[in-house]
DNA sequence: TATTGTTATACTCTATAACTATA
DNA sequence: TATAGTTATAGAGTATAACAATA
């Protein structure tokens, strides 16, 4: 990948970072951050905060706060550690399975709203792009 | 693209972020939005403040900042605006396009080193997926 | 009077360091 | 003593509100 598409690359993930934290500001709404841990402990089943942290790529103190705000919000809800009584592990609510299967309320956020408006190549270009995206993201 | 899709690139998108952020943490180089900042006048050439500040959606007083922050560090310059007495023109300087045209720098940043780690297919993906994203991250 | 840019201030997100409890 | 999580505190990034200068 030459070095113009990777600064492009840069750029238009910085600049959708933004506007995805600016669609959420002032509403009672999960921020993305929160959204993206709502749907790592979907994908990955209960966990604990440390594993979380590690996932997410905040430190211990951030995902701390980040599980108190989603625990106010009803949407995790923290359950007894089977074997390690200073560990816990985070599971989401009914709140948070509603939230999350609730296709009007997704659809009504910026990014789909976004992505319905590009062309059908544009998007299955996106589409092909997604899980790539992720896995770049997850990478150690 | 359905909800499923979407969620997870939502949260790629703001991993890979939070991850570009941390690559350039306590170092004395320009932040990812900063790095935005100079690519956009790179492509669109000398711009007032006000016209940053739309393009990157940022407010008036964040744009202040991020160029007072480019012209301590000496990428960028202010030029007097032609016609209005009240607005100045941002130039990029001889600092900026070395900077910018160093691979060896870009290079050895983050998202190039994890791109270049990703199959052939992926990369063909994400090089594709890199023009959309950048649109997407302009629509109004 | 309207617009551009700046100053002053505050909020959100995340970090580091120090502390508590359990292993 | 080592580890998991929390509390306290600080810094980066960005916002809103109020102001100054020019159109």
């Amino acid at each position: 990948m030459d070095q113009e598409t990777v600064a492009s690359l840069r750029s238009a993930i910085v600049l959708l970072a933004r506007r995805l934290r600016q669609q959420v500001a002032g509403h009672d709404a999960p921020t993305p951050t929160e959204m993206a841990v709502l749907g790592r402990v979907g994908r990955c089943g209960p966990m604990t905060p440390s594993q979380l942290a590690r996932a997410e790529h905040v430190q211990p103190p951030s995902m701390t706060k980040i599980i108190e705000s989603l625990e106010g919000q009803g949407l995790l809800r923290r359950q007894p550690h089977p074997t390690d009584g200073r560990q816990y592990l985070v599971v989401r609510t009914q709140a948070a399975e509603a939230l999350i299967s609730a296709s009007r309320q997704m659809r009504s956020q910026w990014l789909v709203s976004h992505i319905d408006r590009l062309s059908v190549a544009d998007r299955q270009a996106v589409t092909a792009a997604a899980a790539v995206l992720a896995r770049l993201a997850e990478m150690p």
